[in-house]
DNA sequence: TTAAGTTATTGCATTTTGCAAGTTCTGCAA
DNA sequence: TTGCAGAACTTGCAAAATGCAATAACTTAA
């Protein structure tokens, strides 16, 4: 086995665990991902089709190399996400979602539509536009592609 | 007219404005609410009834109050709460959403959902129960309750 | 004009973010 | 077995945001 590298990120995630905030569970998910990144991170694997540490980087937002790796890793602590090295390319990762990360869909569909809505500089492309006509729809054809990856 | 304080909150907000970080709905929602208090407080409004300063900050998350002014402003200037005296107690200021705060209610439905799921420590109450047995009816039950409110 | 209730600011310590540079790790091929 | 290239990760420092406690400003009504 590949000795990775430890896990410094996520040790200080657990030591430094706050309690949550409280026992509401919306207060309790903004604890997890109520932050301006998480959710981007999310939405590239989600609706982008984007697998790796390298993609996430390229996106257009730039989120910066130590944020990304923190995220990931608390991502990954949370079991949102679940990282495993690639079948194509050895020395490089592939994340995906778990159970737990593909329930994540409708909060994000609906932020999308959400800002597609109310702002004029964030033209609705193919995505935005069906999910306009049957919201529903496109969260139960997402939900079963995403799935199916799953396995 | 009565001289409230100066927005300095907002001026800031308004001169520091950034571009948004790339025209994606989801990032552009995020730069408005991707934080972890702002839509604690559109919740405090939306399901829980509250409506003056004074009432969010009694919430069990214990906002601070310069955080608490700061968001309050952010969401008065983006137009998704509006502030108004209080028409029992004049010298109190009442919130209340706006249309484009009430679009919000979807995204908050999903999150409190998720968040009940996926936490032990957040038993589901009589809400959380019932968007279990039927999310979209709940929705539209608030967003009717929601919207003659409004009107 | 003053008291009571409400909302807002300030100063300081701490934490998080952003950025740029550099480091470590892995697989593959020479 | 070494070296290289691609990929993932860390570090150091400056800047910004947060948390906290104390204080100030504002409004109404008496």
């Amino acid at each position: 086995m590949y000795k990775r590298y430890c896990k410094l990120q996520v040790l200080y995630y657990f030591c430094g665990m706050k309690k949550n905030r409280s026992d509401c569970p919306i207060s309790c998910s903004l604890d997890v991902f109520g932050d301006k990144w998480s959710l981007l991170i999310i939405r590239d694997i989600m609706l982008r089709g984007k697998l790796s540490y390298s993609e996430f980087l390229k996106s257009e937002e730039k989120i910066a190399t130590n944020i990304l790796v923190n995220r990931l890793n608390i991502l990954e602590f949370e079991n949102i996400v679940s990282k495993k090295v690639s079948p194509e390319n050895k020395s490089k990762f592939v994340y995906s979602l778990t159970k737990k990360g593909i329930d994540l869909l409708p909060i994000v569909i609906e932020i999308m539509d959400w800002g597609a809505k109310y702002n004029e500089n964030c033209p609705r492309k193919e995505l935005g536009k069906k999910i306009q006509v049957d919201k529903s729809k496109v969260i139960s054809d997402y939900l079963e592609k995403l799935t199916e990856e799953f396995g």
